[in-house]
DNA sequence: TATAATTGGTTACATAAAGTAACTAAAGAA
DNA sequence: TTCTTTAGTTACTTTATGTAACCAATTATA
């Protein structure tokens, strides 16, 4: 008779970030608005699960989709408030990756 | 011609916790040590994915596994020096998830 | 007037990962 | 001998991801 849980809301927070690519781009756009293709070519993620990725991102809130009806378009993508003080979480990423990943090993 | 790349350790970590289970595996033994059937419970994996998943962070220096022949045996999973030091991370995204999960949405 | 070029996607299909539930090994207890 | 308990594994279904070709909008070019 264990009643105990894990938090719920640090689980959802997790489960945002236990899907594949969403980490990354998070942090890719803490460095400031960018556009898809830029955001394609800097992660390394397919037009399929990108575009995917962020309209679920903007449904949460946490970025935002700007279009710039230039030649040809300019569409770019950008952190909200809630998505950039997601930071400190890189961060401390960041940091734990410094001191314990080897860099012989990341391939 | 863009150069820009992410940190090859940054990706190595995130995509660690990108792998879905293994975040809250590791947030769950920060608590101490843990039996596996205790892990099933409180996560609510599988069988089989926690035992995939442990074999895999036990691979990576994360957590360490211990046998206890008692009756019935005791098997017990606890985190290394590498894996503890990861609490810095769970707690930004416990902080976060506070401030900006609304508790409404965690289904 | 076609034709091409560029961005930001979408579609269709193949492969890999995760979910589910039944099953098994070991070892002492009844 | 049969039952219980823990810690898994196996077989199978469903979902997510990878890959590559395709499309719409818009302006420049032949």
């Amino acid at each position: 008779m264990d009643t105990a849980v894990i938090c719920p809301r640090f689980e959802s927070a997790i489960s945002l970030l236990s899907q594949r690519w969403t980490g990354l781009i998070i942090y890719q756009l803490l460095a400031g608005p960018q556009r898809f293709s830029h955001l394609t070519d800097v992660i390394g993620i397919s037009g399929r699960l990108l575009s995917e990725r962020l309209k679920n991102l903007e449904a949460q809130g946490i970025v935002t989709r700007t279009v710039y009806p230039e030649t040809p378009v300019r569409i770019e993508y950008e952190l909200t408030e809630k998505g950039f003080s997601l930071k400190p979480v890189m961060d401390e990423i960041q940091n734990w990756s410094q001191v314990w990943v080897d860099p012989l090993e990341t391939k």
